[in-house]
DNA sequence: CCGCATTCGTACTAATTTTCACAAATGCCT
DNA sequence: AGGCATTTGTGAAAATTAGTACGAATGCGG
């Protein structure tokens, strides 16, 4: 981490990176309140829902302003507008899928991620067989298109689905293009310039830590 | 969190979660390694490998004995071995599946589980079209069939890829079965009892949590 | 209109996690 | 054989994160 004039680079946020983890898990506990018609809340009642403590929520809400009334809770609809704004969930990202393998199919094909903000609007892969095919009415483009696509089709978020050993490269060129999130499926994780944000999704390093609590793993 | 006294309930473990969740990433780059042909490692090259701090991978093993000579460094092959053993991961675990449907299948018919210790075994489905099918050499059961095959083939993790509404429903059937460990795919967290360990693969989570870091969020 | 049960926002405290820094080994090189 | 460059393991310090507890609003019920 370099340090940097406290002027300059100064946003908004002095929030840890842990609380900004937990505003999608409101957004979403939030959008089903509203559909169940709960007009207000409280961080009691939140917390009951997120297994966490009321004292958590309501200062990670704290970093970002003062969003509730005392004596009564937060307004369901205005917290949720607030939040969603917040995270810049208030229109929708544009995001290309790289790696139309196996993987990448199942992930154009699913239906989850659209609700929820995203729009995939591209998809690129390396093999000249795989160029060309029509996917959940996409077609799929050669990584020399990438640049061009992004562009024009103001891309900012990359899914990569690519073998491992092409996923640093992969990710280099989807950042030279100007992506500036990149969520990786791949168990490695790729190295980016500053500014730009990677997540890995990896269910084997969730299975491998879990097995460590079910071994009766006694002193020797 | 309960207080118990400390006597009972006293696993080998102090060891934090957190250093826990660290340790298969350590297993995987000395695999690498290991393949590599390296014989030894310090924590410096380590840590230069996974961007953390050489003193952290050494706080963290220092937490299960000690593994390093002075001056020289880990042996990659005995750390390797001793992490796996720690980790439980020196022999397979036999896992079930349930949930056939989209994402139930792409994960049956991904072959990158077994090389890390872990055998897709059965899966289930609540729905009677689809129970009987074979899919990636395995017969889909239904889920009244659920004890008899979790018993009979020893099954202590169960990944699961239903519809978010039947999880819960799914997940307490899984532990009452003896299922002690559950990677969970959809987009809630179930609630289990003391014991059974929970991870949650959600990537509308991670998407949502950088489009904060793309948002020029400024002051009001 | 007053009292009371709620519930927020936050200063303060506690717990957890990370990093620092250094004594004690280790083995190479001359 | 002795000196020296490395590198571990670990107490202690620092940084981060979570939890407590309380004053100040809020609005309902009598």
């Amino acid at each position: 981490m370099v340090l940097e004039p406290a002027s300059q680079n100064q946003r908004r946020t002095d929030a840890p990176e842990v609380v900004v983890a937990r505003l999608p898990q409101y957004v979403r506990i939030l959008t089903r309140l509203l559909q169940e018609g709960a007009e207000v809340v409280s961080s009691q009642q939140l917390g009951e829902k997120l297994q966490v403590t009321p004292a958590q929520i309501r200062k990670d809400l704290s970093y970002f302003g003062r969003f509730g009334k005392q004596g009564r809770g937060y307004s369901v609809l205005h917290l949720l507008e607030r939040l969603k704004l917040i995270l810049g969930l208030n229109s929708f990202w544009n995001v290309a899928v790289v790696g139309v393998g196996r993987l990448g199919r199942a992930i154009l094909s699913y239906p989850g991620f659209t609700p929820d903000g995203f729009n995939i609007v591209a998809a690129f892969d390396a093999n000249p067989d795989v160029v060309g095919e029509t996917i959940a009415g996409l077609t799929v483009k050669s990584l020399e298109q990438m640049d061009e696509e992004v562009s024009s089709k103001k891309i900012s978020i990359a899914i990569v689905a690519v073998p491992t050993e092409h996923t640093q490269g992969v990710v280099d060129r989807l950042v030279a293009c100007g992506v500036r999130a990149v969520l990786n499926y791949a168990p490695i994780s790729p190295q980016v310039r500053d500014g730009v944000r990677v997540r890995n999704i990896d269910p084997v390093l969730s299975l491998q830590s879990m097995t460590y609590y079910l071994t009766d793993n006694l002193p020797d």
